[in-house]
DNA sequence: CTGAAAGCGCTTACAG
DNA sequence: CTGAAAGCGCTTACAG
């Protein structure tokens, strides 16, 4: 068996109590027996038992996740694995741990949910997406249960770290305006998720403050998948009258997007220009490169972690909501070349 | 606070003994005690306090991990979330959880290892990845811990899923022979990964078998980065007599060499010709897309939790080394179109 | 089929 | 500064 406390206590010399108190770093211990103990402790090779410490002490130091179900997948698997390592860096300095669980439904996930927050298997819990009515969030908020969500809620109270989707996609379109673009199609992704709504907003109101027309045939939802580019760009190209150019959900979506058009013998950006949001690493490397909002999602990974362990530890946050800067790098597949659609 | 066993029992009228045995379907309860603890239990919305059943029964359900540090990172970005989706949909499925933790050096690593084992945190462990002498790998042998590795780690006789890279690489520089290349070169990962050691092995068991020319010069390392592969291109296009075609250790080493040779003004395949491994979503889109060896990444992942698992529940595993198959998809950056190397 | 009791490995008032 | 004791929420022989 494992070396206990008594154990090391028995060897010692001393009481249960005091290695415990010595394993907490308790003021009142002295110099001398804490000395003798850390000695003893690293000669046994004693590690102390979590489980029972979690039992008594009520905590757990462990953070939980519940990894977003495979219809996500694509859109996950760039953003999530940035997302992760964000979270669990900072979790780790702090000297906290994440727990992953998964659900295949919404009803599995909630269930997930319900089992680590009842079973007082962890502290808190880190949410990665926010959808419309999130029985999740519901649950939470009702129990007080420590959490933070990667997004918003529509106007809720609750801690959150996000980006400004609206002020992102604004600057978006914006750029296309200033490319002299008028006539600007908007690629979607699933409208009961807050990041879509608030990017369509932002695209929204950069067209109403230019004066140009929106059109609801140039705004096309779909998943996070290329399919979903893939189909938004045939039915886009087929319009009597197409947009010039196009702000786009999710750097994915526009890779559809892209492999359509070469399919098709368009050239990108002078029949069609493009604008996505995620900057993942490949964006650079498409060809043509890709113009992308790069959302900081590391940092937005990393900032979760932070206030969520602050929360925990009961410091009251100053703020609700975090908003983690996001950034434009324009790339060739919105620059203003020799353009066809005049 | 949550409600208890105790609780529970109060209402039912019964003794914590039985709801606990409730809990765990014993076989000798009564029907109708069953039913009757269930409904309250249901009713008073009881959730077993995981910690406490985890310190007496000495389980935890819950499989242990170590992020890979940053210096991978670009590497894991891909591999990582398909694996972890893999490993915890799988471990989900048994009713395991899996935890994360993050070392920013090998010395945390093991250290982060060493609590997790030692503090009865998890029931095994998954390493995703195999350096030589891998002081993890040492600690757990010793330890006789539960754990399982995808890859391999030399000819030791421990638990592991992994690829037949030899034949992979083997494969893809046949498939380049097949093509009429006779000048081929390797570009490689971090030498003390067995994945690169393996591929090496393989790429030049088919030169050997072929009686090609092996220049060391035309081997190259690097690690799992674009800029490795940006490095290697310029290498490779300034030797006085180049290869022809490449092997490459990784998409994404690939999207490198590629954006390099966009750069120059050479064509692929026609001017160098292009197979790699992992066969990323990407691969597919890039121009021109990617001939890549897919090697199951989910089921790498998904075959890990499985097999550790079982070792937990007390299997006696039938093969020690699983190996999950690879497939060659054959796409254009290897295709023999017009030659100009000749 | 069920209960009382001991115990998993720790923490923490209470007392000295 | 340190120890004895109670208790965290559960499981599991032992006894009936």
């Amino acid at each position: 068996m494992a070396v206990t406390i008594k154990d090391v206590a028995k060897k010692a010399g001393v009481s249960p109590s005091t290695v415990s108190r010595v394993l907490s770093n308790h003021p009142r211990i002295s110099r001398e027996t804490t000395r003798k103990v850390k000695e003893i402790m690293e000669e046994m090779g004693y590690h102390s038992n979590i489980m029972a410490r979690s039992l008594v002490s009520n905590k757990t130091y462990t953070l939980g996740m519940v990894l977003p179900r495979p219809a996500e997948e694509l859109f996950q698997n760039q953003f999530f694995a940035e997302n992760i390592r964000g979270i669990t860096t900072q979790a780790s300095r702090n000297g906290f741990d994440v727990l992953m669980t998964a659900g295949h439904s919404e009803q599995d996930e909630l269930e997930a949910v319900t089992r680590l927050v009842k079973g007082r298997r962890v502290d808190g819990i880190i949410l990665l997406q926010s959808r419309k009515n999130d029985p999740i969030i519901v649950f939470l908020k009702k129990e007080e249960f420590p959490f933070i969500l990667i997004g918003h809620y529509g106007d809720d109270d609750i801690l959150c770290v996000d980006n400004d989707n609206i002020q992102a996609s604004f600057d978006a379109t914006m750029h296309l305006i200033s490319q002299g673009h008028e006539r600007i199609g908007f690629v979607s992704g699933p409208p009961n998720l807050t990041v879509s709504q608030d990017r369509l907003e932002g695209y929204r109101k950069a067209l109403a403050e230019n004066g140009l027309r929106m059109l609801s045939e140039w705004i096309v939802e779909g998943e996070f998948l290329q399919e979903s580019g893939y189909r938004a760009m045939s039915f886009f190209m087929n319009l009597p009258e197409r947009p010039t150019a196009l702000v786009v959900i999710d750097d994915i979506v526009t890779f559809g997007i892209l492999r359509g058009l070469t399919e098709l013998g368009f050239k990108v950006p002078q029949d069609l220009s493009l604008v996505s949001f995620n900057n993942i690493t490949l964006a650079e490397l498409s060809s043509p490169p890709l113009t992308s909002i790069d959302i900081g999602i590391y940092q937005l990974g990393y900032m979760a972690s932070q206030l969520l362990i602050r929360q925990i530890q009961g410091d009251k946050p100053q703020l609700l909501r975090t908003i983690v800067p996001h950034r434009l790098f324009v790339r060739e597949s919105s620059l203003n070349l020799k353009r066809n659609w005049s």
